[in-house]
Parts: C-alpha cells; sequence; structure tokens
DNA sequence: TGGCGCCATGTCAGATCTGACATAGCATGG
DNA sequence: CCATGCTATGTCAGATCTGACATGGCGCCA
C-alpha cells in the first residue's frame, strides 16, 4: 500500500517492498502479491493452452508482445485490470477467475 | 477494450459505451462490468459490516472519503487494484474474493 | 433553525499505467 | 553459419487513475 512514497527514488519496479519486507509482508501485501502471481501464472497457462504466442494474444487485445510479456512475468507496472481484462478476452468466465484465484495454484515453492 | 478510442470526447465516464452497448456487450465486457459491481458491491458490505464510515475506510486505506465512495459507487475512475486492495485491507481473504466474484451476489436486478 | 455526521459528485495536479518501439537472448530448422 | 519465431527487458510520450479538496444533499437530534 502507499506506493507513492517510495515511488520517487525506486522509479522501476517492486524493489524497495520486496527486499526490505521479504520475511515482513503485512498479511494484506501477501494476498495482493500472491493474487497478482496468480492471475498472471493464469493467464500464460491460458495462452499456451490456446497455442497462442504472446504476440497473438497481444493483438486480440489491443496491446503488444511486451506488454503481454511483462502481464505474465506479473512486472509491476502492470495493473491487475489488465491482467483481468486479457484472461477475459480469452474466454475467461468470473468461476474461472474466481478458481484461479482461491486454489492455490501457484508453483510449489520450496 | 480499447477505452483510450472514445476517451478524448467523453472524458467522463463509462458514457459511450454503457449507452451505446446497452445491449450488446460482448461476453468479456459483460464480464468485466459485473466483476467491478460485484467488487464495489462486496467492499460496501464489508465496510458496512464492519461499522466503518467511508471516511474510516479511506484512513485505514490512506485514500479519502470520496474516493471510497466512488469505490462503492463503481465509477469508471476506480480500477480493479483499489477495490482488491482495499477490499484485503478490509480483511478479506482470496477465498472471500473468489466466493464474491463467482457467486451472483448482484442485488436482483428485477 | 442550526449543527453534525455521513455520503455523493466534480475538479485537478501529480502519480501510475499503457502501447509501441527497440533490442537482445535462445531455440529450431535450414 | 544464418534466418525465423518466440520471449524478455528497457524506455518513453501520452492516457488513465489517485488523493485531496470543495461543495451539496440528507437524516437526525437539540
Amino acid at each position: 500500500m502507499r506506493r507513492e512514497k517510495t515511488t520517487q527514488l525506486t522509479r522501476k519496479g517492486w524493489k524497495v517492498g520486496t527486499v526490505r519486507e521479504f520475511l515482513a509482508l503485512s498479511a494484506e501485501e501477501a494476498a495482493y502479491v500472491e493474487l497478482r502471481l496468480r492471475l498472471a501464472n493464469s493467464l500464460r497457462s491460458r495462452r499456451q493452452r490456446m497455442k497462442l504466442s504472446q504476440a497473438g494474444l497481444a493483438a486480440r487485445i489491443g496491446s503488444s508482445q511486451s506488454r503481454v510479456a511483462k502481464m505474465e512475468a506479473d512486472d509491476p507496472s502492470v495493473s491487475i485490470d489488465l491482467l483481468v481484462r486479457s484472461l477475459f478476452a480469452l474466454g475467461a468466465t468470473s468461476r474461472d477467475l474466481a478458481r484461479a484465484i482461491s486454489h492455490s495454484a501457484l508453483p510449489k515453492a520450496s
């Protein structure tokens, strides 16, 4: 939360947050980053299942290959809005989203 | 999708989209607006359950009363990002989100 | 009537996000 | 070796979103 504070200094990515809070994420921050990650993963797997290239997906949603790459990489410069819209554009339903969000579809960390 | 096109002209809200497409939303657009609506409703009811005023919630999330009002009104100027972060700030879990999203918690329209 | 708490709506400067472009890495097939 | 296709990463102008502020409405109690 309150990204602005550190923003002028870091002007690129999570950096500050991730490093400092590596072991001290508040519950809500953790939920937020995890949500993003799940959407990102979901997007990639859905795209691959459909045998689309990033450029192909980009064309569909009126964006560019590079932005799609960033979405899938969970780059801090992409919003949840964009992720969600892209998922819908690939035919995901609300239910699909809900599944992606609550189910831990995360790659096992350990 | 592709909001920019009409944006310079309308410079305020859904307007163009809503009126013109009143009966012709694509599936993805429908899913998107419905998702927003559900998050907005979810936020309001969660806040009320916690007996917080909009100003109170605003303070918690480092925002302002007016923005909270806009969130709950599903104003086009608020992003899903903000809605989601606010929900998390009120203690919602990923699972809560998923429920809000897939369950039709919409006020019955008729 | 006035004061008070709460919510809605408009506006705006400044912060953030976005598409586009450039460029590089890395396989696979020639 | 060189193409070709796909993905990753950086940059930037322009679009969008955000917090703050101002103001108005509504209900309620004195």
